[in-house]
DNA sequence: CGGCCTTGTTGGCAAGCCGTCAACAAGCCG
DNA sequence: CGGCTTGTTGACGGCTTGCCAACAAGGCCG
């Protein structure tokens, strides 16, 4: 699809460097990181593989720049907006974190499992800040604000949780909604009563 | 060490495969999948590049070998061995698995985070297969045997929180001891006794 | 004890990928 | 229409991987 190698147009920087990126965003959610090669992604753009480093300059880079956009979900920033007792506002950032990741399962959910080359440095910053901020929203809904560092950690382990939880749902499918909801607002709660109140 | 370019010698093929196979999980421990050629593989065991690809074939059907013998851990199969209440029983196999973890933290831990090219199927499942017995050991010693498919799902998502809060624990340091093994038997007590009756 | 023969081992070949850079030309401007 | 900025190209060097024919280590047999 559009490859048509038509003759040579010059596109401003920033539209060229937009259609190379959604390029690189199918391939490599598709393919993985070693899957797709720097020429696959200037073929599928109808582009010489030298203007991919031109514009992104490593593979790693671009890399990067992809699971960036794969990680930036619209919504995650938006906290919850509950003002009732615990159990309702567990529930609820259950329900919010589950249509979140549900709409943007390919892309989400797949890359926050570092889709890819887990063990670099640079990509593994990049999903800790993704899991920081999945994190933050859910420490931030169901505590006070301000926790210490040790309340953010376990809001991450719980981040763990639930990301391997979504997994056995949407990827797997051995799990329904109501079970995952069932099991992530209970561990929650659990967590919120009787393991956070000694840290 | 051990790269001492003396005469060529020959080795039994067992003898040869087992040297090879050492500096490849050491070696891919220490830099991941990416990080590691079949060169330096070679010029650590000392020996011809093309000798590795003789043994195991493909790069990645030897990181494949290799990432197998890291997840295989010796008293991952046996299960713990409780006989009093659950209370006892969950805080015993918490107490083993962290044992476990930190004794292997290097390599386990790593290892199952998929250490290197995630994505991949072969790697995957390879993966899959360690998580699923540890999700097996933990079922088996504070559930009755031959639980349904949700359960062993379940199981595997504990796993995979066991996972995460051992991350911040043994490679952030920003949790105790004490403090994971509160979070992970309070839930999975909760999981025992509030979600899983329903499944 | 010397030659042979199995087979563990080597080195090089071809293909592919990546980062870089000088050269080219598309399209605006005078 | 000619020049000039700059987006774009194609190729070069280096590196990696899988493969394979040739080599030789070391046991075996006469």
């Amino acid at each position: 699809m559009s490859v048509q190698a038509g003759p040579r147009r010059r596109l401003e920087p920033d539209a060229r460097r937009e259609q190379i990126l959604s390029v690189a965003v199918r391939l490599f959610g598709e393919r993985g990181y070693a899957g797709v090669s720097a020429t696959d992604v200037a073929r599928g753009a109808g582009v010489a593989r030298g203007l991919v480093n031109h514009y992104f300059g490593t593979k790693k880079d671009l890399y990067l720049e992809v699971i960036r956009v794969m990680l930036t979900v619209p919504g995650m920033a938006v906290a919850g907006l509950p003002g009732d007792d615990l159990p309702s506002r567990v529930d609820a950032i259950t329900t919010w974190f589950l249509d979140v990741v549900s709409r943007h399962s390919r892309s989400w959910l797949a890359a926050i499992t570092a889709g890819g080359m887990s063990g670099d440095p640079d990509v593994d910053r990049v999903i800790a800040q993704a899991i920081d901020a999945a994190a933050e929203a859910v420490l931030a809904a169901v505590w006070r604000p301000a926790s210490p560092p040790a309340l953010q950690a376990m809001a991450r382990a719980y981040v763990g949780l639930a990301v391997a939880t979504a997994r056995e749902w949407l990827e797997r499918g051995v799990l329904t909604r109501a079970q995952v909801h069932k099991l992530l607002s209970a561990s929650l709660l659990t967590m919120v009563e009787q393991v956070f109140p000694d840290a």
